[in-house]
DNA sequence: CTTCTAATTTGCAGAGGTTGCAGATTAGCT
DNA sequence: AGCTAATCTGCAACCTCTGCAAATTAGAAG
């Protein structure tokens, strides 16, 4: 995503007014790598901003998104996220804390695609499942912890 | 998925009843190649057994996914879409018309993946956009008509 | 600086898609 | 045939997101 200061000007440049609503997510959204949902942006917006509306949020989104300023991600799990990272990259969804990573994948349009059947591609969205660094070792921990632990089938009746 | 009658089977070993709207839904996503919603099972079950409640079709459903028997997808639009096809394969969806082919893919375990930062991939999925064989044709009949139509330029003011 | 107008903001109602709940029903074991 | 836990159904509720209309405001023009 651009930086604020020129996307006022683009803004201004479709007609499009820059609102002090609008301002501060410009702010938020740049440089941010958390793919917020729109409910995130909101509460974040909202203690600096209190009164803005999650209404306005969406508006300001949805704008963003079609002037291909932020890609639109379906987390899986109900809500849209918001990446400002419009390069071409893919993400990473941790299983267990189910985060989003961004990662840069070489020669995706090498790949071997078949039965397309007459399917003209044009682009290509990749989401690896696994799991995160931190939560690798939170799992081994926890399975440290249970290494003594009795099995069901020794637990008494 | 499996067949309806080894369903059946794994059901019961599970502890699971098979009733006949279970087994309507079996039969009804065996083969089926259209990664239907739970609202389109829906209707195609309420035609040959009036009465089923679209709460036992999610029900199903979610059980199916939770024993592994159908893939999960998230749609972009909405309505979540099951797929029996739980053989590795990815998805196309087209631009135009929306819906989901499947798709094969080789050597996808061989993508070189940058910034992982200790993340652990344990799968992939991806989805190609672009456009389908009929719609392309489509598209291509259309802008055929608008060969001798006038520009916005040319509207007088 | 004032005026004007179209764009924006807000709050709320409402549209999908999906799940929780409770009472009635039923699969399938004994 | 009887029993009990699993299931079905209908409905209410939830969540995310959008439509709408009245009030406000950005920013161009005078």
């Amino acid at each position: 995503m651009l930086a604020p200061a020129d996307l006022t000007r683009h803004f201004r440049a479709r007609g499009l007014k820059v609102t002090p609503q609008r301002q501060l997510l410009f702010k938020l959204l740049h440089d941010n790598a958390t793919h917020p949902t729109a409910e995130a942006l909101f509460a974040t917006a909202s203690a600096m901003m209190p009164g803005i509306s999650l209404r306005t949020v969406y508006q300001t989104l949805n704008d963003l998104a079609a002037m291909g300023e932020l890609q639109v991600l379906q987390s899986g799990n109900g809500a849209t996220r918001f990446d400002p990272n419009v390069s071409e990259h893919h993400h990473a969804l941790c299983d267990r804390c189910g985060e989003l990573h961004d990662v840069y994948v070489e020669a995706v349009d090498e790949l071997h695609v078949r039965n397309l059947d007459g399917f003209v591609i044009d682009r290509a969205g990749i989401v690896f499942g696994g799991l995160c660094a931190p939560c690798q070792s939170a799992l081994a921990k926890k399975s440290q912890r249970n290494k003594n632990c009795i099995t069901n089938k020794e637990l008494p009746q």
